[in-house]
DNA sequence: ACTTAGATGTTGACAATGTTAACATATAAT
DNA sequence: ATTATATGTTAACATTGTCAACATCTAAGT
């Protein structure tokens, strides 16, 4: 309840003294979340570890967050926005040709999950419950961006005639899925490969390639 | 503690009398554990609902598994083996082409991955930690078998030249993660594409089996 | 400047979970 | 028939997410 003496002594010597009320506990709430996710994977983080490594109490997150869900929710606004930053940039160099673009991006989005496999599993693994009825627009939508760019690029490749001309969904679907379950099945251990996931990585893009160029 | 009047009429006038022992609880579990997860998926397994739906107690499970994990280790065995018994058929069929069963095969993955999505999610998603570290070689052999169909399958490919000659493992990995992209974006719904994913893999299939073909 | 309403944090309780120990009973072996 | 082993039950434990009741800080309005 009370504060005992130590701790009063630790206020008085301490510039930055601990108030009752925490500042900025949600934003510190979403950073120490995405750490310990990124850390230690989705299952260890737990209110109660959230709560004790910010200097508070598990209550105290649903004064920000209306539940756990709501606060992983959140938590992957940060992760595809962080995601996004890393990828969008690729996809905008418009000095190289769309094929090094494509491929640049490929290894840049297979680095990502294999750099930070626990938080890639979240965000593009199975959805929450909540989250699938829920509003999450604005996560889709940063989601849907980067989708968007890949599409972009798709278009520009088939109006520059170095892509067959077709549905461009379809194509970003294919090479979504085929760069997605490389990184899947490398992150989760069903292939077992060891160092050389960029050589599966270029084998499996070019061939496909081969298959989409003109 | 004991029983009532009428749980003992109900046990004189029911043939199969429910005994202290189940007799073959074990089995039961297994089969109970596989249909939860089917149905309601991994989370909805619990050892309370467990042991409520057989009629037992949950500590009663700790005679037969010495963990949760330990028991969905051994789903998992059953699982692998249910989706071995409906892949490996379909590699088999010598009468067909070897590009009409690649491709049979792939349909028939992303049919299984649809049809049991709770299942397929834990035999192709994140390992269970215990796992990871523990014994788990009977559940990889079978998954191996699988695989070991599948490079089977190449090796005839570039042996009646309609497969470039390369490395049939490479190629066996890169066939594996196209569709394990697929099946799984697609349920866990990062794909939103509804009825058409019959054509979604169709069109990537051909494409990449296009780079692949001589 | 004082009071007050709203935001933010704490404590304590709740049911449910996985796990274990102590005890009970059925089956198998001697 | 006795005993050992296998299998099941009950009761307890710590931990989890969640909520209600209470405490305290901050910001407005007068």
């Amino acid at each position: 309840m009370g504060k005992c003496i130590i701790e009063y002594i630790k206020d008085k010597c301490n510039k930055k003294t601990q108030n009752y009320h925490h500042g900025n506990l949600k934003e510190e709430l979403l950073k120490e979340s995405l750490k310990i996710i990124q850390d230690k994977g989705i299952d260890a983080l737990t209110l109660q570890e959230l709560a004790t490594q910010l200097g508070t109490s598990r209550s105290a997150i649903y004064r920000h967050f209306s539940s756990k869900n709501d606060l992983i929710n959140n938590v992957m606004m940060y992760g595809f926005n962080k995601f996004g930053n890393t990828i969008a940039p690729i996809l905008d160099k418009k000095e190289l040709s769309v094929m090094k673009r494509l491929k640049k991006m490929g290894q840049a989005y297979i680095n990502f999950a294999c750099t930070y496999p626990n938080l890639y599993r979240i965000l593009f693994g199975e959805k929450l419950k909540d989250v699938r009825e829920e509003n999450c627009e604005p996560k889709n939508e940063d989601q849907k961006n980067g989708f968007n760019s890949l599409i972009e690029l798709l278009q520009e490749g088939q109006d520059s005639n170095v892509i067959k001309k077709d549905d461009v969904i379809l194509q970003a679907q294919a090479i979504h899925s085929l760069i997605h379950g490389l990184s899947s099945l490398s992150i989760d251990g069903h292939i077992q490969i060891g160092e050389n996931i960029n050589s599966l990585f270029e084998y499996t893009f070019d061939t496909f390639i081969e298959g989409l160029s003109i």
